[in-house]
DNA sequence: TCGGACAGCTGGTCAAGACAAGCTTACCAG
DNA sequence: CTGGTAAGCTTGTCTTGACCAGCTGTCCGA
């Protein structure tokens, strides 16, 4: 029952009253909350109020709803740690790439659909890549799946002038990627740097990753450089949120 | 005006055609949006309606509502870059720690408050500290402010070993801080490890931190692991999404 | 000229009701 | 025993209507 003389509205105390019995346990991980229409009656509050209460909970990604069978509490994803730094020049001779070796490793049928195509860099890609705006820059657009499964996007962009005639304009880029290819054309890779940031998906990429409501997703800017300081490629990755972690390393010295 | 044949829910049509004049620039950041009641003879729908469609670009993070005054685009905010790797001792030795010395450096009077306490390891603390569950830990919570607003969140966790008898125990650790203490007292740091992930706040988090609606926060988990291999310490980090973002680097080799 | 009251905007909350659509179960006909 | 169907649950969508609460500009009185 709520409180109508707190000032606090009747559809947060309902939110925070079903919030709190699901961190207290009384609600487990894929169980199933009462139906909005129960709840009215426990509340004693309208069917709107409730749903305003639920939706709050989905945004906070704590519950989801399903049409015709009722609202869960949202058991926690499996976390898959990626470890960084895992891009030497040995491993890269080995396989296509990070993502193939890792997904085999761990059990999935990997694939990746490659889209290429060619733009002028914007402000943001100007100032990662050290080129001057409207430069021709060459993109290659990928989608990842495990299993069928779309687990990542990537969006590669390299300068046009680094990538001519040389398989990164192909969708196959060949033994040991596209990096692979710029060190051969005498681009020596020097260090990487990785920006890391969150954002709410878009209704795109939400519904390409399958991700559930109120699940942010993490976006990663690799940005290769080369010996001589110049940058070489960025790359652009959207992960799930709810499922991926990224784990870096270093000496303490 | 929505089209009531297409199936499309007649909010999502709303939201739909809202999103895109944003993108394209009809309505630019900072810009208000029509009225709630405006909208509805736009689309020619009830109030609620554009509610929802309204609520589902609030939970994407793309507009704001401010109660008496309108929806608002929202502008994105600046972004501030967290470089991380700069845990060196000589960096520690100069100052209290990279946050002071970070705030300072950007013109932001920082300040911060601590909370010890003493728990017991649940599961995912014993792991990453490699400690037996229920194993006795001490708990350091801090919140850091820059000119007075929370800008994070920080519990960092250590065997109570390794702090018994000295300032770790304290509010005040002294000149280096945590680590500098840990190192006097026969504990060497060897490495770090971060883990970076993504979720919606709880809304506590998202009171203290300031968050609209619709910004995830960025969680990291650094591990602090002794010469020897031993954890010595956790530090679990919650950054607001929308203002932070986290550098990393390495050599290529 | 200045300051305060108020009108008229804005979004925030809530109700009651209706129908659509998805899922599960039970039951019945073949 | 099998397969389809219908009942009865669930959430999803949408409307009309009402009142509350915060903000801002205007206008009037001091």
């Amino acid at each position: 029952m709520v409180d109508r003389r707190s000032g606090v509205p009747a559809f947060r105390q309902v939110a925070a009253d079903l919030r709190q019995k699901i961190s207290a346990g009384n609600y487990a991980p894929g169980d199933q909350l009462p139906s909005e229409r129960e709840l009215t009656e426990v509340y004693d509050v309208s069917r709107p109020t409730v749903r305003d209460a639920i939706n709050m909970l989905r945004a906070e990604g704590l519950v989801t709803s399903e049409h015709g069978r009722g609202v869960f509490v949202r058991p926690p994803a499996t976390i898959q740690r990626i470890a960084r730094a895992r891009l030497s020049r040995e491993a890269r001779a080995k396989n296509k790439g990070a993502f193939l070796a890792d997904a085999a490793a761990r059990g999935f049928t990997p694939s990746t659909s490659v889209k290429i195509r060619f733009e002028e860099a914007d402000s943001r890609v100007a100032e990662h890549l050290a080129l001057a705006e409207g430069a021709e820059i060459t993109v290659r657009d990928r989608v990842m799946r495990a299993d069928g499964l779309v687990v990542q996007l990537a969006v590669s962009r390299l300068p046009r002038d680094f990538t001519r005639g040389t398989a990164i304009e192909e969708v196959d880029t060949g033994k040991g990627g596209a990096y692979a290819r710029l060190e051969e054309a005498g681009h020596q890779i020097g260090r990487f740097v990785e920006h890391v940031g969150a954002r709410m998906p878009t209704p795109d990429e939400a519904t390409l990753l399958q991700l559930a409501e109120g699940v942010p997703i993490v976006t990663v800017t690799r940005v290769a450089i080369g010996v001589d300081g110049r940058p070489l490629e960025m790359n652009d990755m959207v992960l799930a949120g709810d499922r991926y972690e990224l784990s870096y390393e270093w000496a303490a010295d």
